[in-house]
RNA sequence: GGGGGCUUAGUUCAGCGGGAGAACGCCUGCCUUGCACGCAGGAGAUCAGCGGUUCGAAUCCGCUAGCCUCCA
C-alpha cells in the first residue's frame, strides 16, 4: 500500500524519467490579483502556455499545493476539499495526446497498480484522437464514455485557450453506486471515481463562439493527491487516508479534553462535523503559513470564514454550545492543538508550516477568540431577539446578525430552535444575494476596458530603458483613445504606445512617471504612466502643439525631478519594511504600498498599535540606514537563485525565469521592479507622518522623505513655537503648560457653576415674593439674571418644593437669546396641566419654541425684547384652563 | 472596492430629542467576619472627535478616527 509521501515521490520520479523538469509548486498566493489563490498546477505556467514569458522547460511536473473556496458548503462528504495537493505532468508545445494517454495509463497500470479492469475512461465526443489512442493502449469500448462535459473550460463567456479533455476513472464498487443498470462516468453518484484529468488546451477562444487553433497545443493534467490515496488505501473517502487520519485523530483528542463525555461517536452528522473541521483546517494552516492573515476582506476574508467555520463545528461537536453553560462560562479554544497537528504531518512535505509554528498557532490562537467575542456577545442580542418574536424568525433578522455581528447562520437557527421558532431561510437567501449584487455592481464596471482586448497585440512591445536614463529616442506604436486605435491625434487626450520608454508605468505600488514627448512640432504632455494589462505600457497624454501620428518618433523625457523624488520614497519603503520586521517582528509583512514622490503610504500585517517608542525606533532606524550611506543595487537573476539568496517576495512571485532582486547593503533583499536610488544616503531624511489602522491585523504608516520631509519638520517646529508664544512658555514645558490650564480651566467652570447656584438660591426669596394667585392656583413667573441650564433647573425645583403646589416659569435673561424653563407640581399634573404644553405656547408668543414632560418643560426664545410680554402669557393660559 | 453596526464612569453595558444612569471596581464610615459579607455615604464622564438640524442633541443628519462584521 502506497503511502501519500510515496504518491508525491513515484509520480514526480515517473514524469523525471520522461525528460520532465520537476519544478516547486508555487505560493498558495498568484500574482494574478484577480485571483485569490492558486487553484490548479498548471496556474504558473499559463503566461507560458500563452505566450508571454518563455517556458521554463517545454515538459513539467509538479506537485501543487492548491485552494478552493468556491464550494465550500460542499465539504463534508467523502471526496470534497478546500485544500488539497494536485499533481500534474505538462507539455508546453512539446508533446500532446498520444504521450499523455500512454504515460497516464502507464503510471496508472505499472506504477500504481490500478487494476485495468477497473479504470474507466471519458473523452469529449468529438475528440476522436483521444478516444483512437484510448482504444490502441487495449481499453475496451464499453469502458470509454463520451461526454459533453469534458471540456475546459465549461464556461461560455470564456476568453483564452481551451480544449477537450479526457478523464481516468476507478470503479470503486457497485455496492457505492446508485445501482442502476446504465451507472458509469459522469453517473452523480459515487461509484466511478475521477482521479485523473488530462486536459488538451488547443485552441484560443477569442469570443463566445469563435475559436482559432493554437500554435503550440498542450497537456495540462490534474491527480488529486488525496484521492488517489484513498483510491490506493482502500478506502471510500479521502479521510480516512494516512493524510487526514492523524488530523481526524487530533480532533477526537481534542473534542475529549473539552468534554470527558464526548464518545466517539459515528453518526453521519458527527462524521460531516469532523470532515469539515479537518479539511479547514489544512486550508487555514497553509494560508497563515504563507502570512495570510484573517480579515474582512480578500484572501484574508476566506481564511477568516475557514477558521471560524471550523471553530464553530469544534465546539458543536464537543457540546460547548449547546450546553448553554457556554453562554456565562465562555468557549474553549478548540483549534489551535489540532493545526498543530496539520503542521506536524505536513512539516516534512512543506516546511513552511515548520517554520512558521509559532505564527500560525498565534494567529489561529487569536482569530479563535476574536470569534468568540463575537459569538457570545451575540447570545444576549439573540435570545433577547427569539423571545420578543413569535412563530417565525424574518429573513431580515437571521441576515442581520450574519451580516452585521457575523453570528453564524447554524447557531441562530438552533438558538431559535430552543424555543420553538421557525427561521426564514428563504429570506435570508433573498438578503445575501441582494448584498452580492451591491457588491458585484460596485466591482463591475473596473476591469471592463481591461477585457477589451485592444492592448493584447502590444504586450511586450515596449522595451523599458528607464533603469538606465530618463530620456530616449522612440517611435509612436499605436495612440489608442477611449477604447479605439487611432491613426493620430491632434488634440485631447488618448493613450500612446511607444516601442522604447523611460517611463515608469504605474506598479508595484509606485506611481507612474510624468512629463513630455516631444519632436521638432509637436509636444504632449505625459500625464501618468499604466500598465492596463500585464506587459503593456500605456502613457496617457495631452497633446499641447502639433499632432502624433503612428510611426512617427519623439523624444520621450520623465521628469527627472519627480522621478528622483519618487525613487527616494521607494528605497525609504524598503528601509522601512526592514526597520519594522527588525523592531515588530517578522510577521509585519507588506500587504500593500503606494510610493509617490517624496511620499510613501505602507501597510503591513501587525495585530497591535506599535508604541510611540516603537514608531521612534523605526523612524531613528530608517535614518540611521540614510546616514550610513549604503549601497542600493539591482541584480537580474533567475527565480531559484532569488530564493536561494533570500530574498523577499512581496508581490507574488513573477512568472518566468528573470526576476529582478534589489539589495540594499547586506540587509535587504527583495524582488522588486521599481526605480531606485543609487545609495541610502540620497534619501535625505525621513519623516513618519501617521500610524493607523486599516482593519483587523493590518496598519499603515505614512512617510515622507527627502525636502517634503524636511519642510514637515520646519513645519512642525514652526507651530510649536507659536504655541510656546501663545504660551509664553518655553518649548520644553508646553506641554505641562497645557496641562494646567485645562485643570484651571475645568475649576473655573466648576466655581462658576457652585457660584450660581447660591446666586439661584438668593433669587429664591425675590421670587417667592413674587407669586400671584391665578385663581387656586400660585404661580410665579419671572425674568431672573443669566443662569445656565442646571442653575435655572434646580432653580425652578426649590421654588416648587417651597411653594408645595403651584407653577414656575423661569426666563433667564441672555444678551440676544434666552432660556426657559417651566414646572408644574404633581398635584397640578393630576388636574390636567402640563408644564410642556404651557411653555410652548409661552414661548411662541415670543418666538421660540419648546416642550417637555407635563411636570418639567424647556424652552429657548430667540427675541428677548418680547421677554415680558410671553411671561405675561402664562397667567393667561392658567386663566383660560380653569 | 461596496454594505451593516459599535464607540456613554476604571470595567461591562442601559438610556436613543427635554434633568447623564445601573452593576462590578475604587474611596470613607459603620457592622463584624461563612464565603462574590452586609449597611450607609462619596469620588469618578469633553456621552470618540468635528460640523449641521433644533428653542433644546449622548439621542437626528453629515464628515473624520478607532473597532466589529458581511459581501466582492
Amino acid at each position: 500500500m502506497m503511502t501519500s509521501e510515496q504518491i508525491r515521490k513515484s509520480f514526480l520520479d515517473f514524469f523525471a524519467a520522461r525528460d520532465h523538469k520537476v519544478t516547486a509548486g508555487t505560493s498558495l498566493i498568484p500574482e494574478d490579483p484577480t485571483t485569490l489563490f492558486t487553484s490548479a498546477g498548471v496556474q504558473q505556467f499559463v503566461p507560458a502556455f500563452r505566450g508571454d514569458v518563455p517556458a521554463p522547460a517545454p515538459r513539467l511536473a509538479t506537485c501543487q499545493k492548491c485552494l478552493r473556496a468556491d464550494d465550500i458548503d460542499e465539504v463534508g462528504d467523502a471526496w470534497h476539499e478546500t485544500f488539497f495537493e494536485m499533481l500534474g505532468n505538462f507539455s508546453i508545445g512539446d508533446y500532446f495526446k498520444k504521450e499523455a494517454i500512454e504515460w497516464a495509463w502507464e503510471y496508472s497500470v505499472k506504477e500504481l497498480d490500478l487494476p485495468t479492469e477497473r479504470i474507466w475512461i471519458s473523452v469529449h465526443p468529438e475528440d476522436d484522437e483521444a478516444y483512437s489512442t484510448w482504444r490502441k493502449i487495449g481499453v475496451p469500448e464499453d469502458k470509454i464514455v463520451k461526454l459533453e462535459d469534458n471540456w475546459w473550460p465549461l464556461s461560455d463567456t470564456w476568453v483564452g485557450s481551451c480544449g477537450p479533455d479526457s478523464e481516468l476513472y476507478l470503479d470503486i464498487g457497485e455496492e457505492f453506486g446508485c445501482g442502476r443498470a446504465d451507472c458509469r462516468p459522469g453517473c452523480s453518484c459515487d461509484r466511478f471515481n475521477e482521479y485523473w484529468n488530462l486536459v488538451f488546451p488547443q485552441f484560443f477562444q477569442e469570443a463566445p463562439g469563435k475559436r482559432r487553433p493554437l500554435e503550440n497545443p498542450g497537456v495540462d493534467t490534474g491527480l488529486g493527491l488525496e484521492r488517489l490515496a484513498a483510491l490506493l488505501q482502500g478506502k471510500n473517502n479521502i479521510f480516512e487516508t494516512d493524510i487526514f487520519q492523524p488530523i481526524v485523530e487530533a480532533i477526537h483528542k481534542r473534542a475529549k479534553e473539552l468534554n470527558p463525555d464526548y464518545k466517539i461517536a459515528h453518526s453521519t452528522s458527527n462524521l460531516t462535523v469532523i470532515r469539515i473541521i479537518a479539511d479547514h483546517s489544512r486550508a487555514v494552516a497553509f494560508s497563515l503559513a504563507e502570512g495570510v492573515l484573517p480579515s474582512n476582506e480578500g484572501r484574508g476574508y476566506v481564511v477568516r470564514k475557514l477558521l471560524r467555520r471550523a471553530s464553530y463545528f469544534g465546539w458543536k461537536l464537543c457540546g460547548a454550545l449547546s450546553a448553554g453553560d457556554a453562554r456565562q462560562d465562555g468557549l474553549q479554544q478548540f483549534l489551535t492543538p489540532v493545526v498543530k497537528t496539520v503542521c506536524a504531518t505536513m512539516e516534512s512535505a512543506y516546511h513552511e508550516l515548520g517554520t512558521n509554528l509559532k505564527f500560525i498557532q498565534d494567529n489561529v490562537a487569536a482569530e479563535e477568540e476574536r470569534f468568540e467575542a463575537a459569538v457570545l456577545s451575540g447570545f444576549p442580542l439573540l435570545e433577547k431577539t427569539v423571545r420578543e418574536c413569535q412563530g417565525r424568525l424574518p429573513g431580515e433578522t437571521l441576515f442581520k446578525f450574519y451580516d452585521t455581528y457575523g453570528i453564524p447562520l447554524d447557531l441562530t437557527r438552533e438558538i431559535a430552535a430552543e424555543s420553538g421558532l421557525e427561521v426564514d431561510e428563504e429570506g435570508f437567501e433573498a438578503e445575501l444575494h441582494k448584498q452580492r449584487a451591491r457588491s458585484r455592481a460596485a466591482v463591475g464596471e473596473k476591469f471592463a476596458a481591461q477585457r477589451s482586448g485592444v492592448y493584447q497585440e502590444f504586450i511586450g512591445a515596449t522595451k523599458f530603458v528607464g533603469y538606465e536614463k530618463t530620456q530616449a529616442e522612440a517611435k509612436v506604436l499605436s495612440i489608442i483613445q477611449d477604447g479605439e486605435k487611432k491613426q493620430n491625434l491632434a488634440s485631447g487626450e488618448a493613450e500612446i504606445i511607444l516601442d522604447h520608454t523611460p517611463f515608469y508605468a504605474e506598479a508595484g505600488g509606485q506611481v507612474g512617471d510624468t512629463g513630455t514627448l516631444e519632436s521638432a512640432d509637436t509636444s504632449c504632455e505625459v500625464l501618468d504612466t499604466t500598465l492596463p494589462i500585464a506587459g503593456v505600457i500605456a502613457h496617457h497624454v495631452r497633446v499641447k502643439k502639433g499632432s502624433l501620428k503612428v510611426g512617427g518618433a519623439v523624444q520621450a523625457s520623465a521628469n527627472s525631478q519627480r522621478r528622483q523624488a519618487i525613487a527616494r520614497a521607494h528605497t525609504a519603503t524598503h528601509l522601512l519594511h526592514f526597520a519594522l520586521r527588525e523592531t515588530l517582528g517578522e510577521h509585519s509583512l507588506q500587504s500593500g504600498s503606494l510610493v509617490d514622490a517624496d511620499y510613501l503610504r505602507f501597510d503591513f500585517s501587525h495585530f497591535e498599535r506599535p508604541s510611540t517608542e516603537q514608531l521612534g525606533r523605526i523612524a531613528s532606524e530608517v535614518n540611521r540606514l540614510i546616514l550610513e550611506n549604503r549601497s542600493v543595487e539591482a541584480v537580474l537573476t533567475d527565480q531559484q537563485t532569488a530564493r536561494s539568496m533570500g530574498a523577499m517576495a512581496l508581490f507574488g512571485e513573477k512568472y518566468g525565469e528573470e526576476v529582478r532582486v534589489l539589495l540594499i547593503g547586506d540587509f535587504s533583499k527583495e524582488l522588486c521592479g521599481g526605480t531606485h536610488l543609487r545609495s541610502t544616503g540620497e534619501v535625505g531624511s525621513f519623516v513618519i507622518t501617521s500610524e493607523g489602522s486599516i482593519g483587523a491585523g493590518l496598519r499603515r504608516i505614512e512617510a515622507l522623505t527627502g525636502l517634503r520631509a524636511m519642510e514637515k519638520m520646519r513645519e512642525d517646529s514652526r507651530r510649536l513655537a507659536a504655541v510656546a508664544k501663545l504660551l509664553r512658555t518655553p518649548e520644553e514645558d508646553i506641554v505641562r503648560k497645557i496641562e494646567d490650564l485645562l485643570n484651571e480651566l475645568k475649576q473655573t467652570q466648576r466655581k462658576m457653576a457652585s457660584a450660581q447656584h447660591k446666586q439661584a438660591r438668593g433669587l429664591a426669596d425675590d421670587l417667592l415674593a413674587s407669586m400671584e394667585k391665578v385663581g387656586e392656583i400660585p404661580v410665579i413667573a419671572s425674568r431672573v439674571p443669566p443662569l445656565n441650564q442646571d442653575a435655572l433647573r434646580s432653580l425652578a425645583d426649590s421654588l416648587i418644593d417651597r411653594l408645595g403646589s403651584g407653577v414656575v416659569v423661569l426666563a433667564s435673561e441672555g444678551e440676544k437669546r434666552s432660556s426657559m424653563v417651566a414646572k408644574v407640581s404633581p398635584d397640578l399634573v393630576k388636574k390636567g396641566f402640563h408644564a410642556g404644553k404651557i411653555i410652548g405656547e409661552v414661548a411662541k408668543a415670543a418666538g421660540g419654541g419648546g416642550g417637555g414632560r407635563p411636570d418639567f418643560a424647556q424652552a429657548g426664545i430667540k427675541d428677548v425684547s418680547r421677554l415680558d410680554e410671553a411671561l405675561a402669557q402664562v397667567r393667561i393660559l392658567l386663566t383660560e384652563q380653569q
